[in-house]
DNA sequence: TCGCCAGTGTTACTAAATAACGTATCGGAA
DNA sequence: TTCCGATACGTTATTTAGTAACACTGGCGA
């Protein structure tokens, strides 16, 4: 993700929390901030690493605390497949994202699809998708 | 899943089996008779211990091993968002399943969407897709 | 009979995630 | 001001998930 992409974000983020009353400590933000920055999805214990040099002490609970946090404000989303995390810097309310994930190098695109697939079972009710596309992206398949 | 369809599909893995010039061995049908008799996605350390009182030792590998096996042939999908497994009594040649997960009373439905999301970004090619529906089924919504 | 190879056994380890509980901080009510 | 409750964070420990690496075996073709 670019650096103004991030920073974007990153106000955002500012933003989304004062609405809704809620605190971006510093941890959060840090953490929000490396996700945006990362090359890909990042895995939680790459985020502790990278944490780390920093904070000293930072265990897991602190950093999926965080990806919680931000994961209920939209924020970040979870690759399930990867178990690992990608920054969003689309400002969607509801519903959730469609992901396309080059297999190559590592980037994710993020899209807002139909949220009611056709086919559905007949009376099913959905209250979270996981749509998740692997393949390879525009630049790699040349 | 009912008992017929159970055995319905432990055949048709037989003969899939019998055509790839593949082994359905003690194990891996061992395996595919837990995952299809489950109710609702198995874990896979669920299945070890299903397994041991009559193995006696099987350990990680071997469960991971038989479930590898049976994706690759596709009686077995795995549900990404909950490192969990279902049986797949389709016959789908290619193309990924779609799953419509009941968050209630655990059943998974599947189905065999259309390939091609609508809205991939311009020159995405999709090897692999993982869509998972999570949500209430008619039983359940009422 | 030899040697290969797929399948399995086994040990050990890495990676992913959470439970449970203690501590600090802050803002509002008494 | 003091106390209280809530929220966030620290910390320890454990559970759950998955894999690497190597040894062994039994069948099958040369």
């Amino acid at each position: 993700m670019s650096r103004s992409q991030s920073s974007q974000a990153l106000e955002a983020a500012e933003r989304l929390c004062q609405e809704r009353g809620e605190r971006l400590t510093p941890i959060r933000k840090r953490v929000l901030e490396l996700v945006l920055g990362w090359d890909g999805p990042v895995k939680a214990y790459d985020l502790l690493e990278a944490l780390n040099p920093e904070a000293g002490t930072a265990k897991p609970p602190t950093v999926y605390r965080a990806l919680d946090f931000l994961m209920g404000l939209g924020l970040v989303h979870k690759v399930e497949a990867l178990n690992a995390f990608v920054g969003c810097t689309h400002s969607h309310d509801e519903g959730g994202a469609e992901l396309f994930i080059c297999s190559d190098c590592g980037t994710v695109e993020e899209r807002h699809g139909s949220a009611t697939p056709t086919n559905a079972p007949e009376g099913f009710k959905i209250d979270r998708s996981v749509i998740e596309h692997f393949g390879h992206c525009r630049n790699c398949t040349h």
